[in-house]
DNA sequence: CCAATATTTGACTGATTAGTCAATCGCCAA
DNA sequence: TTGGCGATTGACTAATCAGTCAAATATTGG
C-alpha cells in the first residue's frame, strides 16, 4: 500500500469520524492528508471509491482487534464470549471509528464488491453460530435472526457504555450483564 | 394545522423516505407539493425545521398506533407485549416511515426542542418501565441500559421481517420468539 | 367594488463541491 | 547534464442547492 494512499485513508477516517462523510469536501481531506485535491483522484477514482475503501480498511482493524487471542478451538461460548469482549472493547476504545463503521454500514454507500470482500473475512463468526445450532445449543431461530439480534446487543452496549462512559470494573460488570441478558435469550 | 403546510410534511416524508433527506433538495419538495420554493420557506424557516417537523409528525403516526388499544391497566407483561406487538407491527406495516423515522434520529438532526418534545409523549413507555423495576420483574440494571436493548431488539425484529418478508402467521411466530428472547434475557 | 393586507411565486444569488486537466515537478537512466 | 516520464499540483468548471425577495396574485373587510 502506498505512503501517500495510507495517509488519504487516515485523514479521510478522522474527518469522516469528525464530521460525518457528506460533510467532508475531498478538498479538505486532501489538505489534511497534506496533498493535493487532484492526488486524491489519483488514488481513489471518486469519492464513493475512498468511503468504500474507508470501510475495508476500518473493518480491518476492528477484524484484528477481535481476533486477537481467539480462542479457535475452544466452545461455542467461549469464543462467543470471546468474540463479545473484544468487539465491546473495540467499539469503546475506539468509538469514533466503531461510530463511523456503522454509519457506513447503515448508509448504503458500500459497493457490492466491498460488502463481498467483507463477508469473506467474517467466515469466523459464521463458523461459531453455526457449530452453536449444530450442537443445539441455540433456539430455534432463523440464523439470519440469530446474527441481528446478536449484533443489535452488541450495539446497543458499546453505545450505552460510550454514552455513560462506563469503564474499567463497570465496564467489566456491564459485559457480563450483556453476556447474560444474550445468553439467557438464545440459549435453550 | 394549514392546508399547504400539511402537504408539504407529506410531500417530504414521501420524498425523503424514498430517497433520503440530504439528497432531497427543497425545490423538489416544493414542486412535489404542488407550491413554489418560496413557500415552502412560509411555512418552515429552514430545511432543518422541516426535517424536524417531519420527525413530530411521525412520531405522532407511530404513537397513535402503538397506543390503540392500549391496557393502561394491565400488568406489566401485558403492557409491554402490546407495545411490542404494535410498534413492529407499525414497523413492518409502514416500513418506510420507521426506516425514516430511525434514521432522523440517527442522524444529529434533531434539536433539543424535538427531542424534548417526543420525551414528553413517551411518558407511558417510561412508566411501564419503572413499574416492571419497582416490581422486581426485571433483572437489576441501570434503566437506559434496559430501554436500549428492548428497543435494540425491536429494530432487529422489524428490520429482519421486512428484509425477509414474514408475514401473516409466520410474522406471528417471529413475535412470540422475539419477546421469548426479550423475556427470558430481561427478566429475573 | 375597491383598497389594504396576506399569501404565493419562481427567477435569482451566493455558497459549496466532486471531479478535471494543463502545467509543473522531481526522479532516474543514458 | 539532459531528456523523458510518471507523479503531483491547484486553479478551474459545471453542477447543485438552501434560502431570498420583489412582483404577482388571492383574500378579506368596509
Amino acid at each position: 500500500m502506498n505512503d501517500k494512499k495510507q495517509q488519504l485513508l487516515k485523514a479521510s477516517i478522522e474527518l469522516f469520524a469528525a464530521e460525518g462523510f457528506w460533510n467532508t469536501p475531498t478538498a479538505k481531506i486532501a489538505r489534511h492528508a497534506g496533498v493535493a485535491t487532484g492526488t486524491l483522484f489519483n488514488y481513489f477514482p471518486s469519492k464513493d471509491a475512498l468511503i468504500n475503501a474507508v470501510y475495508v480498511e476500518l473493518k480491518h482493524e476492528w477484524r484484528e482487534h477481535v481476533l486477537a487471542g481467539y480462542p479457535e478451538e475452544a466452545d461455542v461460548k467461549s469464543r462467543l464470549e470471546h468474540i463479545w469482549f473484544r468487539n465491546i472493547d473495540w467499539g469503546v476504545n475506539h468509538f469514533d471509528h466503531y461510530s463511523l463503521t456503522e454509519q457506513l454500514r447503515m448508509a448504503d454507500v458500500l459497493s457490492d464488491e466491498t460488502i463481498r470482500h467483507q463477508n469473506e473475512e467474517l467466515t469466523f463468526l459464521y463458523k461459531v453460530v453455526c457449530d452453536g445450532f449444530d450442537q443445539a445449543i441455540f433456539k430455534e431461530m432463523d440464523i439470519d435472526y440469530f446474527n441481528r439480534i446478536v449484533l443489535a446487543e452488541l450495539d446497543a452496549t458499546v453505545r450505552y457504555a460510550v454514552a455513560f462512559e462506563i469503564k474499567d470494573m463497570a465496564l467489566t460488570k456491564l459485559i457480563m450483564t450483556s453476556i447474560d441478558i444474550l445468553w439467557n435469550g438464545i440459549a435453550r
